[in-house]
RNA sequence: CGGGGUGUAGCUCAGCCUGGUAGAGCACUGUCUUCGGGAGGCAGGGGCCGGAAGUUCAAAUCUUCUCACCCCGACCA
């Protein structure tokens, strides 16, 4: 390709209102372009990128067994109404109608399309397991769309569903999903780590997510080598510590806090750590308010949380006039001693001795707190954030924490759908059953930022190999002012094209160093400088966009070294 | 949804407070000089100042309404 042809306008100002580098990049190289909010046109170099993406993903699901077919982006409600996704989905669905006022949503994921496809197609037990899946776009009104492509509202997904006659083949067609996915973030060359997730309302499926590690991921991973250990925060477990609480060693005393509202402000006055505090929030329950209680410090798990029995789902913080009514204070003033509502104590709780907590009455807050002889020692359960340090839940090793991107999910569904809908096969006995389903995404467009975020520097993007737009640059030194260093230059672009590279000629009448600058950003892994001064010699100049060096090489040695590199 | 902010040239922004009829840098066109790390000169093209209504002799500027976009929050006890 011909720079020159390319119709690619790079940008020297960071646009104002891209806040994590892979947007910002994405936007300066010219990837991209915002059309509204959450919406991104794909210019022809980001194009190229996200095609190399699908390319890889396609090659390993056909590898592994699964079938490619293309279902519509619109659904009819009716799909929706009958699993009882219409009025449960909420707000990320978009929904419209059509001129005679049916109703329809632009398909945010296809569990129902695809399980209406089963129950119309599968009869037999001798068609299955079976796995289809589709690359297409999708849409999610999500609250707030940002980070350019990683929480667009529309995106491109590839997404897979899996169809068995019983639990241990779906077990089994999940495996085969985890191995290719396995294969498919190992093939585009991205640092990643598999880890458990939370399963939803299916209590008991499977459920692992694939993370690209980044530092501005949006979720927490907790993991531990020595243990074989990682999982989404949000579903870590953590552990009741053995050992007693120490001895009480202070007098329970109520002390003046006025206007002291958060745990930052508690410790600040009393020049305490706020692993020595407790806080109490307020939940919604089945039969009103319930009290949940944590260190200080620590962060309470929505997830886990709403599983507690009494405790409403998805958990709901109380509001305030519902605090006051059911503890008779103001939230910042809450603590466990005379609560008359259900009370849950976190784990990490039971060993604190001369804590300090709210009084349950205005401006007032107590000290020298001690459970045995202040209030009763608690049974504890699970409603925090592991934090790192924390012991592994086999507790052979202790816990760190890594931020990743979301990129692949794969979830053992069971029959929720095929259940509701009606999707059943005859088995080997001339027994209907209901068939167990599996569904696996992979966030294709996300994957494109999630790789820029893990791999660029300040001068730009710095493509790993299989994701590069083209796989090297080629770049003359004036050659509009010399026919001999054109023709050379025409003739190698020529000869790197036929050697089936895939070359960048940046043919445009412009300055070394704009040339050089823009190859930086848009991040081609190889560069090749043909100058009148290396032909002379007989060489070109080679730099790889890692290295900071360069080397003058022989034309043939050129060849070998690119055609070999991007071959293995 | 709540709070805050911003809309002026393709991009980044100034001008607005204190109304007088629109600017800079980058990008773009032509031209000359320059030519191995985002060159310089000269000459240009490009904006009904997000939209509507109002105040005024006069509105990018003041008022009201509206739309769009961005940020923060929705773990706070």
């Amino acid at each position: 390709m011909r720079f020159s042809k390319f119709g690619l306008t790079t940008l020297r100002d960071m646009p104002a209102d891209a806040e994590i580098v892979s947007h910002q990049l994405m936007l300066r190289a010219g990837l991209i372009r915002r059309l509204g909010s959450g919406l991104f046109t794909w210019m022809p170099l980001g194009l190229r990128v996200v095609r190399k993406v699908e390319a890889i993903v396609r090659e390993e699901m056909n590898r592994a067994g699964a079938l490619e077919l293309l279902m519509p982006a619109v659904q009819p409600a009716e799909l929706w109404r009958e699993s009882g996704r219409w009025d449960k989905y909420g707000h990320l669905l978009l929904r419209m109608q059509d001129r005679h006022e049916r109703e329809y949503c632009f398909g945010p994921t296809h569990e129902e399309v695809i399980t209406d496809i089963a129950r119309r197609e599968l009869r037999s037990y001798k068609q299955l397991p079976i796995n289809f899946y589709q690359i297409q776009t999708k849409f999610r009104d999500e609250i707030r769309p940002r980070f350019g492509v990683m929480r667009a509202r529309e995106f491109s997904m590839k997404d897979a569903y899996s169809f068995h006659v019983d639990q241990a083949s779906l077990e089994e067609g999940y495996q085969v999903m985890h191995e290719a996915y396995t294969a498919i973030f190992q093939r585009l060359d991205l640092g990643f780590r598999v880890v458990d997730a939370d399963s939803g309302e299916i209590g008991g499926s499977r459920s692992q997510e694939f993370h690209v590690l980044a530092d501005s991921g949006e979720d927490a991973i907790a993991w531990c080598d020595e243990d074989n250990f990682a999982s989404n925060v949000e579903t870590a477990r953590t552990l009741q510590p053995d050992g007693e609480p120490a001895k009480a060693s202070l007098e329970l005393k109520k002390i003046d806090t006025p206007k002291v509202r958060t745990i930052t402000e508690l410790t600040a006055l009393l020049k305490v750590g706020a692993e020595q505090t407790l806080k109490t929030l307020i939940v919604e329950g089945d039969n009103g308010p319930v009290a949940l209680i944590l260190r200080g410090d620590h962060e309470l798990n929505a997830i886990k949380a709403g599983k507690l029995p009494g405790v409403s789902q998805p958990l709901t913080m109380a509001d305030p006039a519902s605090i006051r009514k059911a503890t008779g204070c103001n939230p910042g003033f809450i603590g466990p001693i005379g609560l008359e509502i259900p009370v849950f104590f976190d784990h990490a709780t039971r060993l604190m001795a001369d804590f300090v907590c709210g009084a349950n009455e205005a401006d007032k807050h107590l000290t020298g707190v001690n459970f045995g002889r202040d209030l009763d020692s608690p049974d504890t359960v699970d409603i925090r954030n592991v934090v790192a340090g924390d012991p592994t839940p086999g507790g052979n090793g202790t816990l760190s924490i890594a931020r990743g991107i979301e990129v692949g999910h794969i979830f053992q569904l069971g029959t929720m759908y095929s259940e509701k809908m009606g999707a059943s096969i005859q088995d080997e006995a001339g027994k209907n059953v209901t068939m167990p389903m599996g569904c696996y995404g992979i966030g294709i467009t996300r994957i494109v930022g999630a790789a820029i975020e893990q791999n660029h520097d300040d001068r730009g993007i710095i493509w790993p190999e299989p994701l590069t737009p083209f796989d090297l640059v080629l770049i003359p030194i004036n050659m509009h002012r010399s026919d001999k260093l054109r023709d050379a230059a025409e003739t190698l672009y020529a000869e790197l094209t036929e050697a089936g590279l895939d070359v960048l000629f940046d043919d445009r009448d412009t300055r070394p160093g704009v040339k050089f600058a823009d190859a930086e950003l848009i991040g081609i892994p190889h560069r090749l400088v043909i100058s009148e001064r290396g032909l002379e010699a007989g060489e070109l100049e080679y730099r790889h966009r890692r290295n900071d060096d360069s080397r003058m090489m022989k034309r043939d040695d050129v060849l070998n070294l690119l055609t070999g590199s991007t071959l293995s």
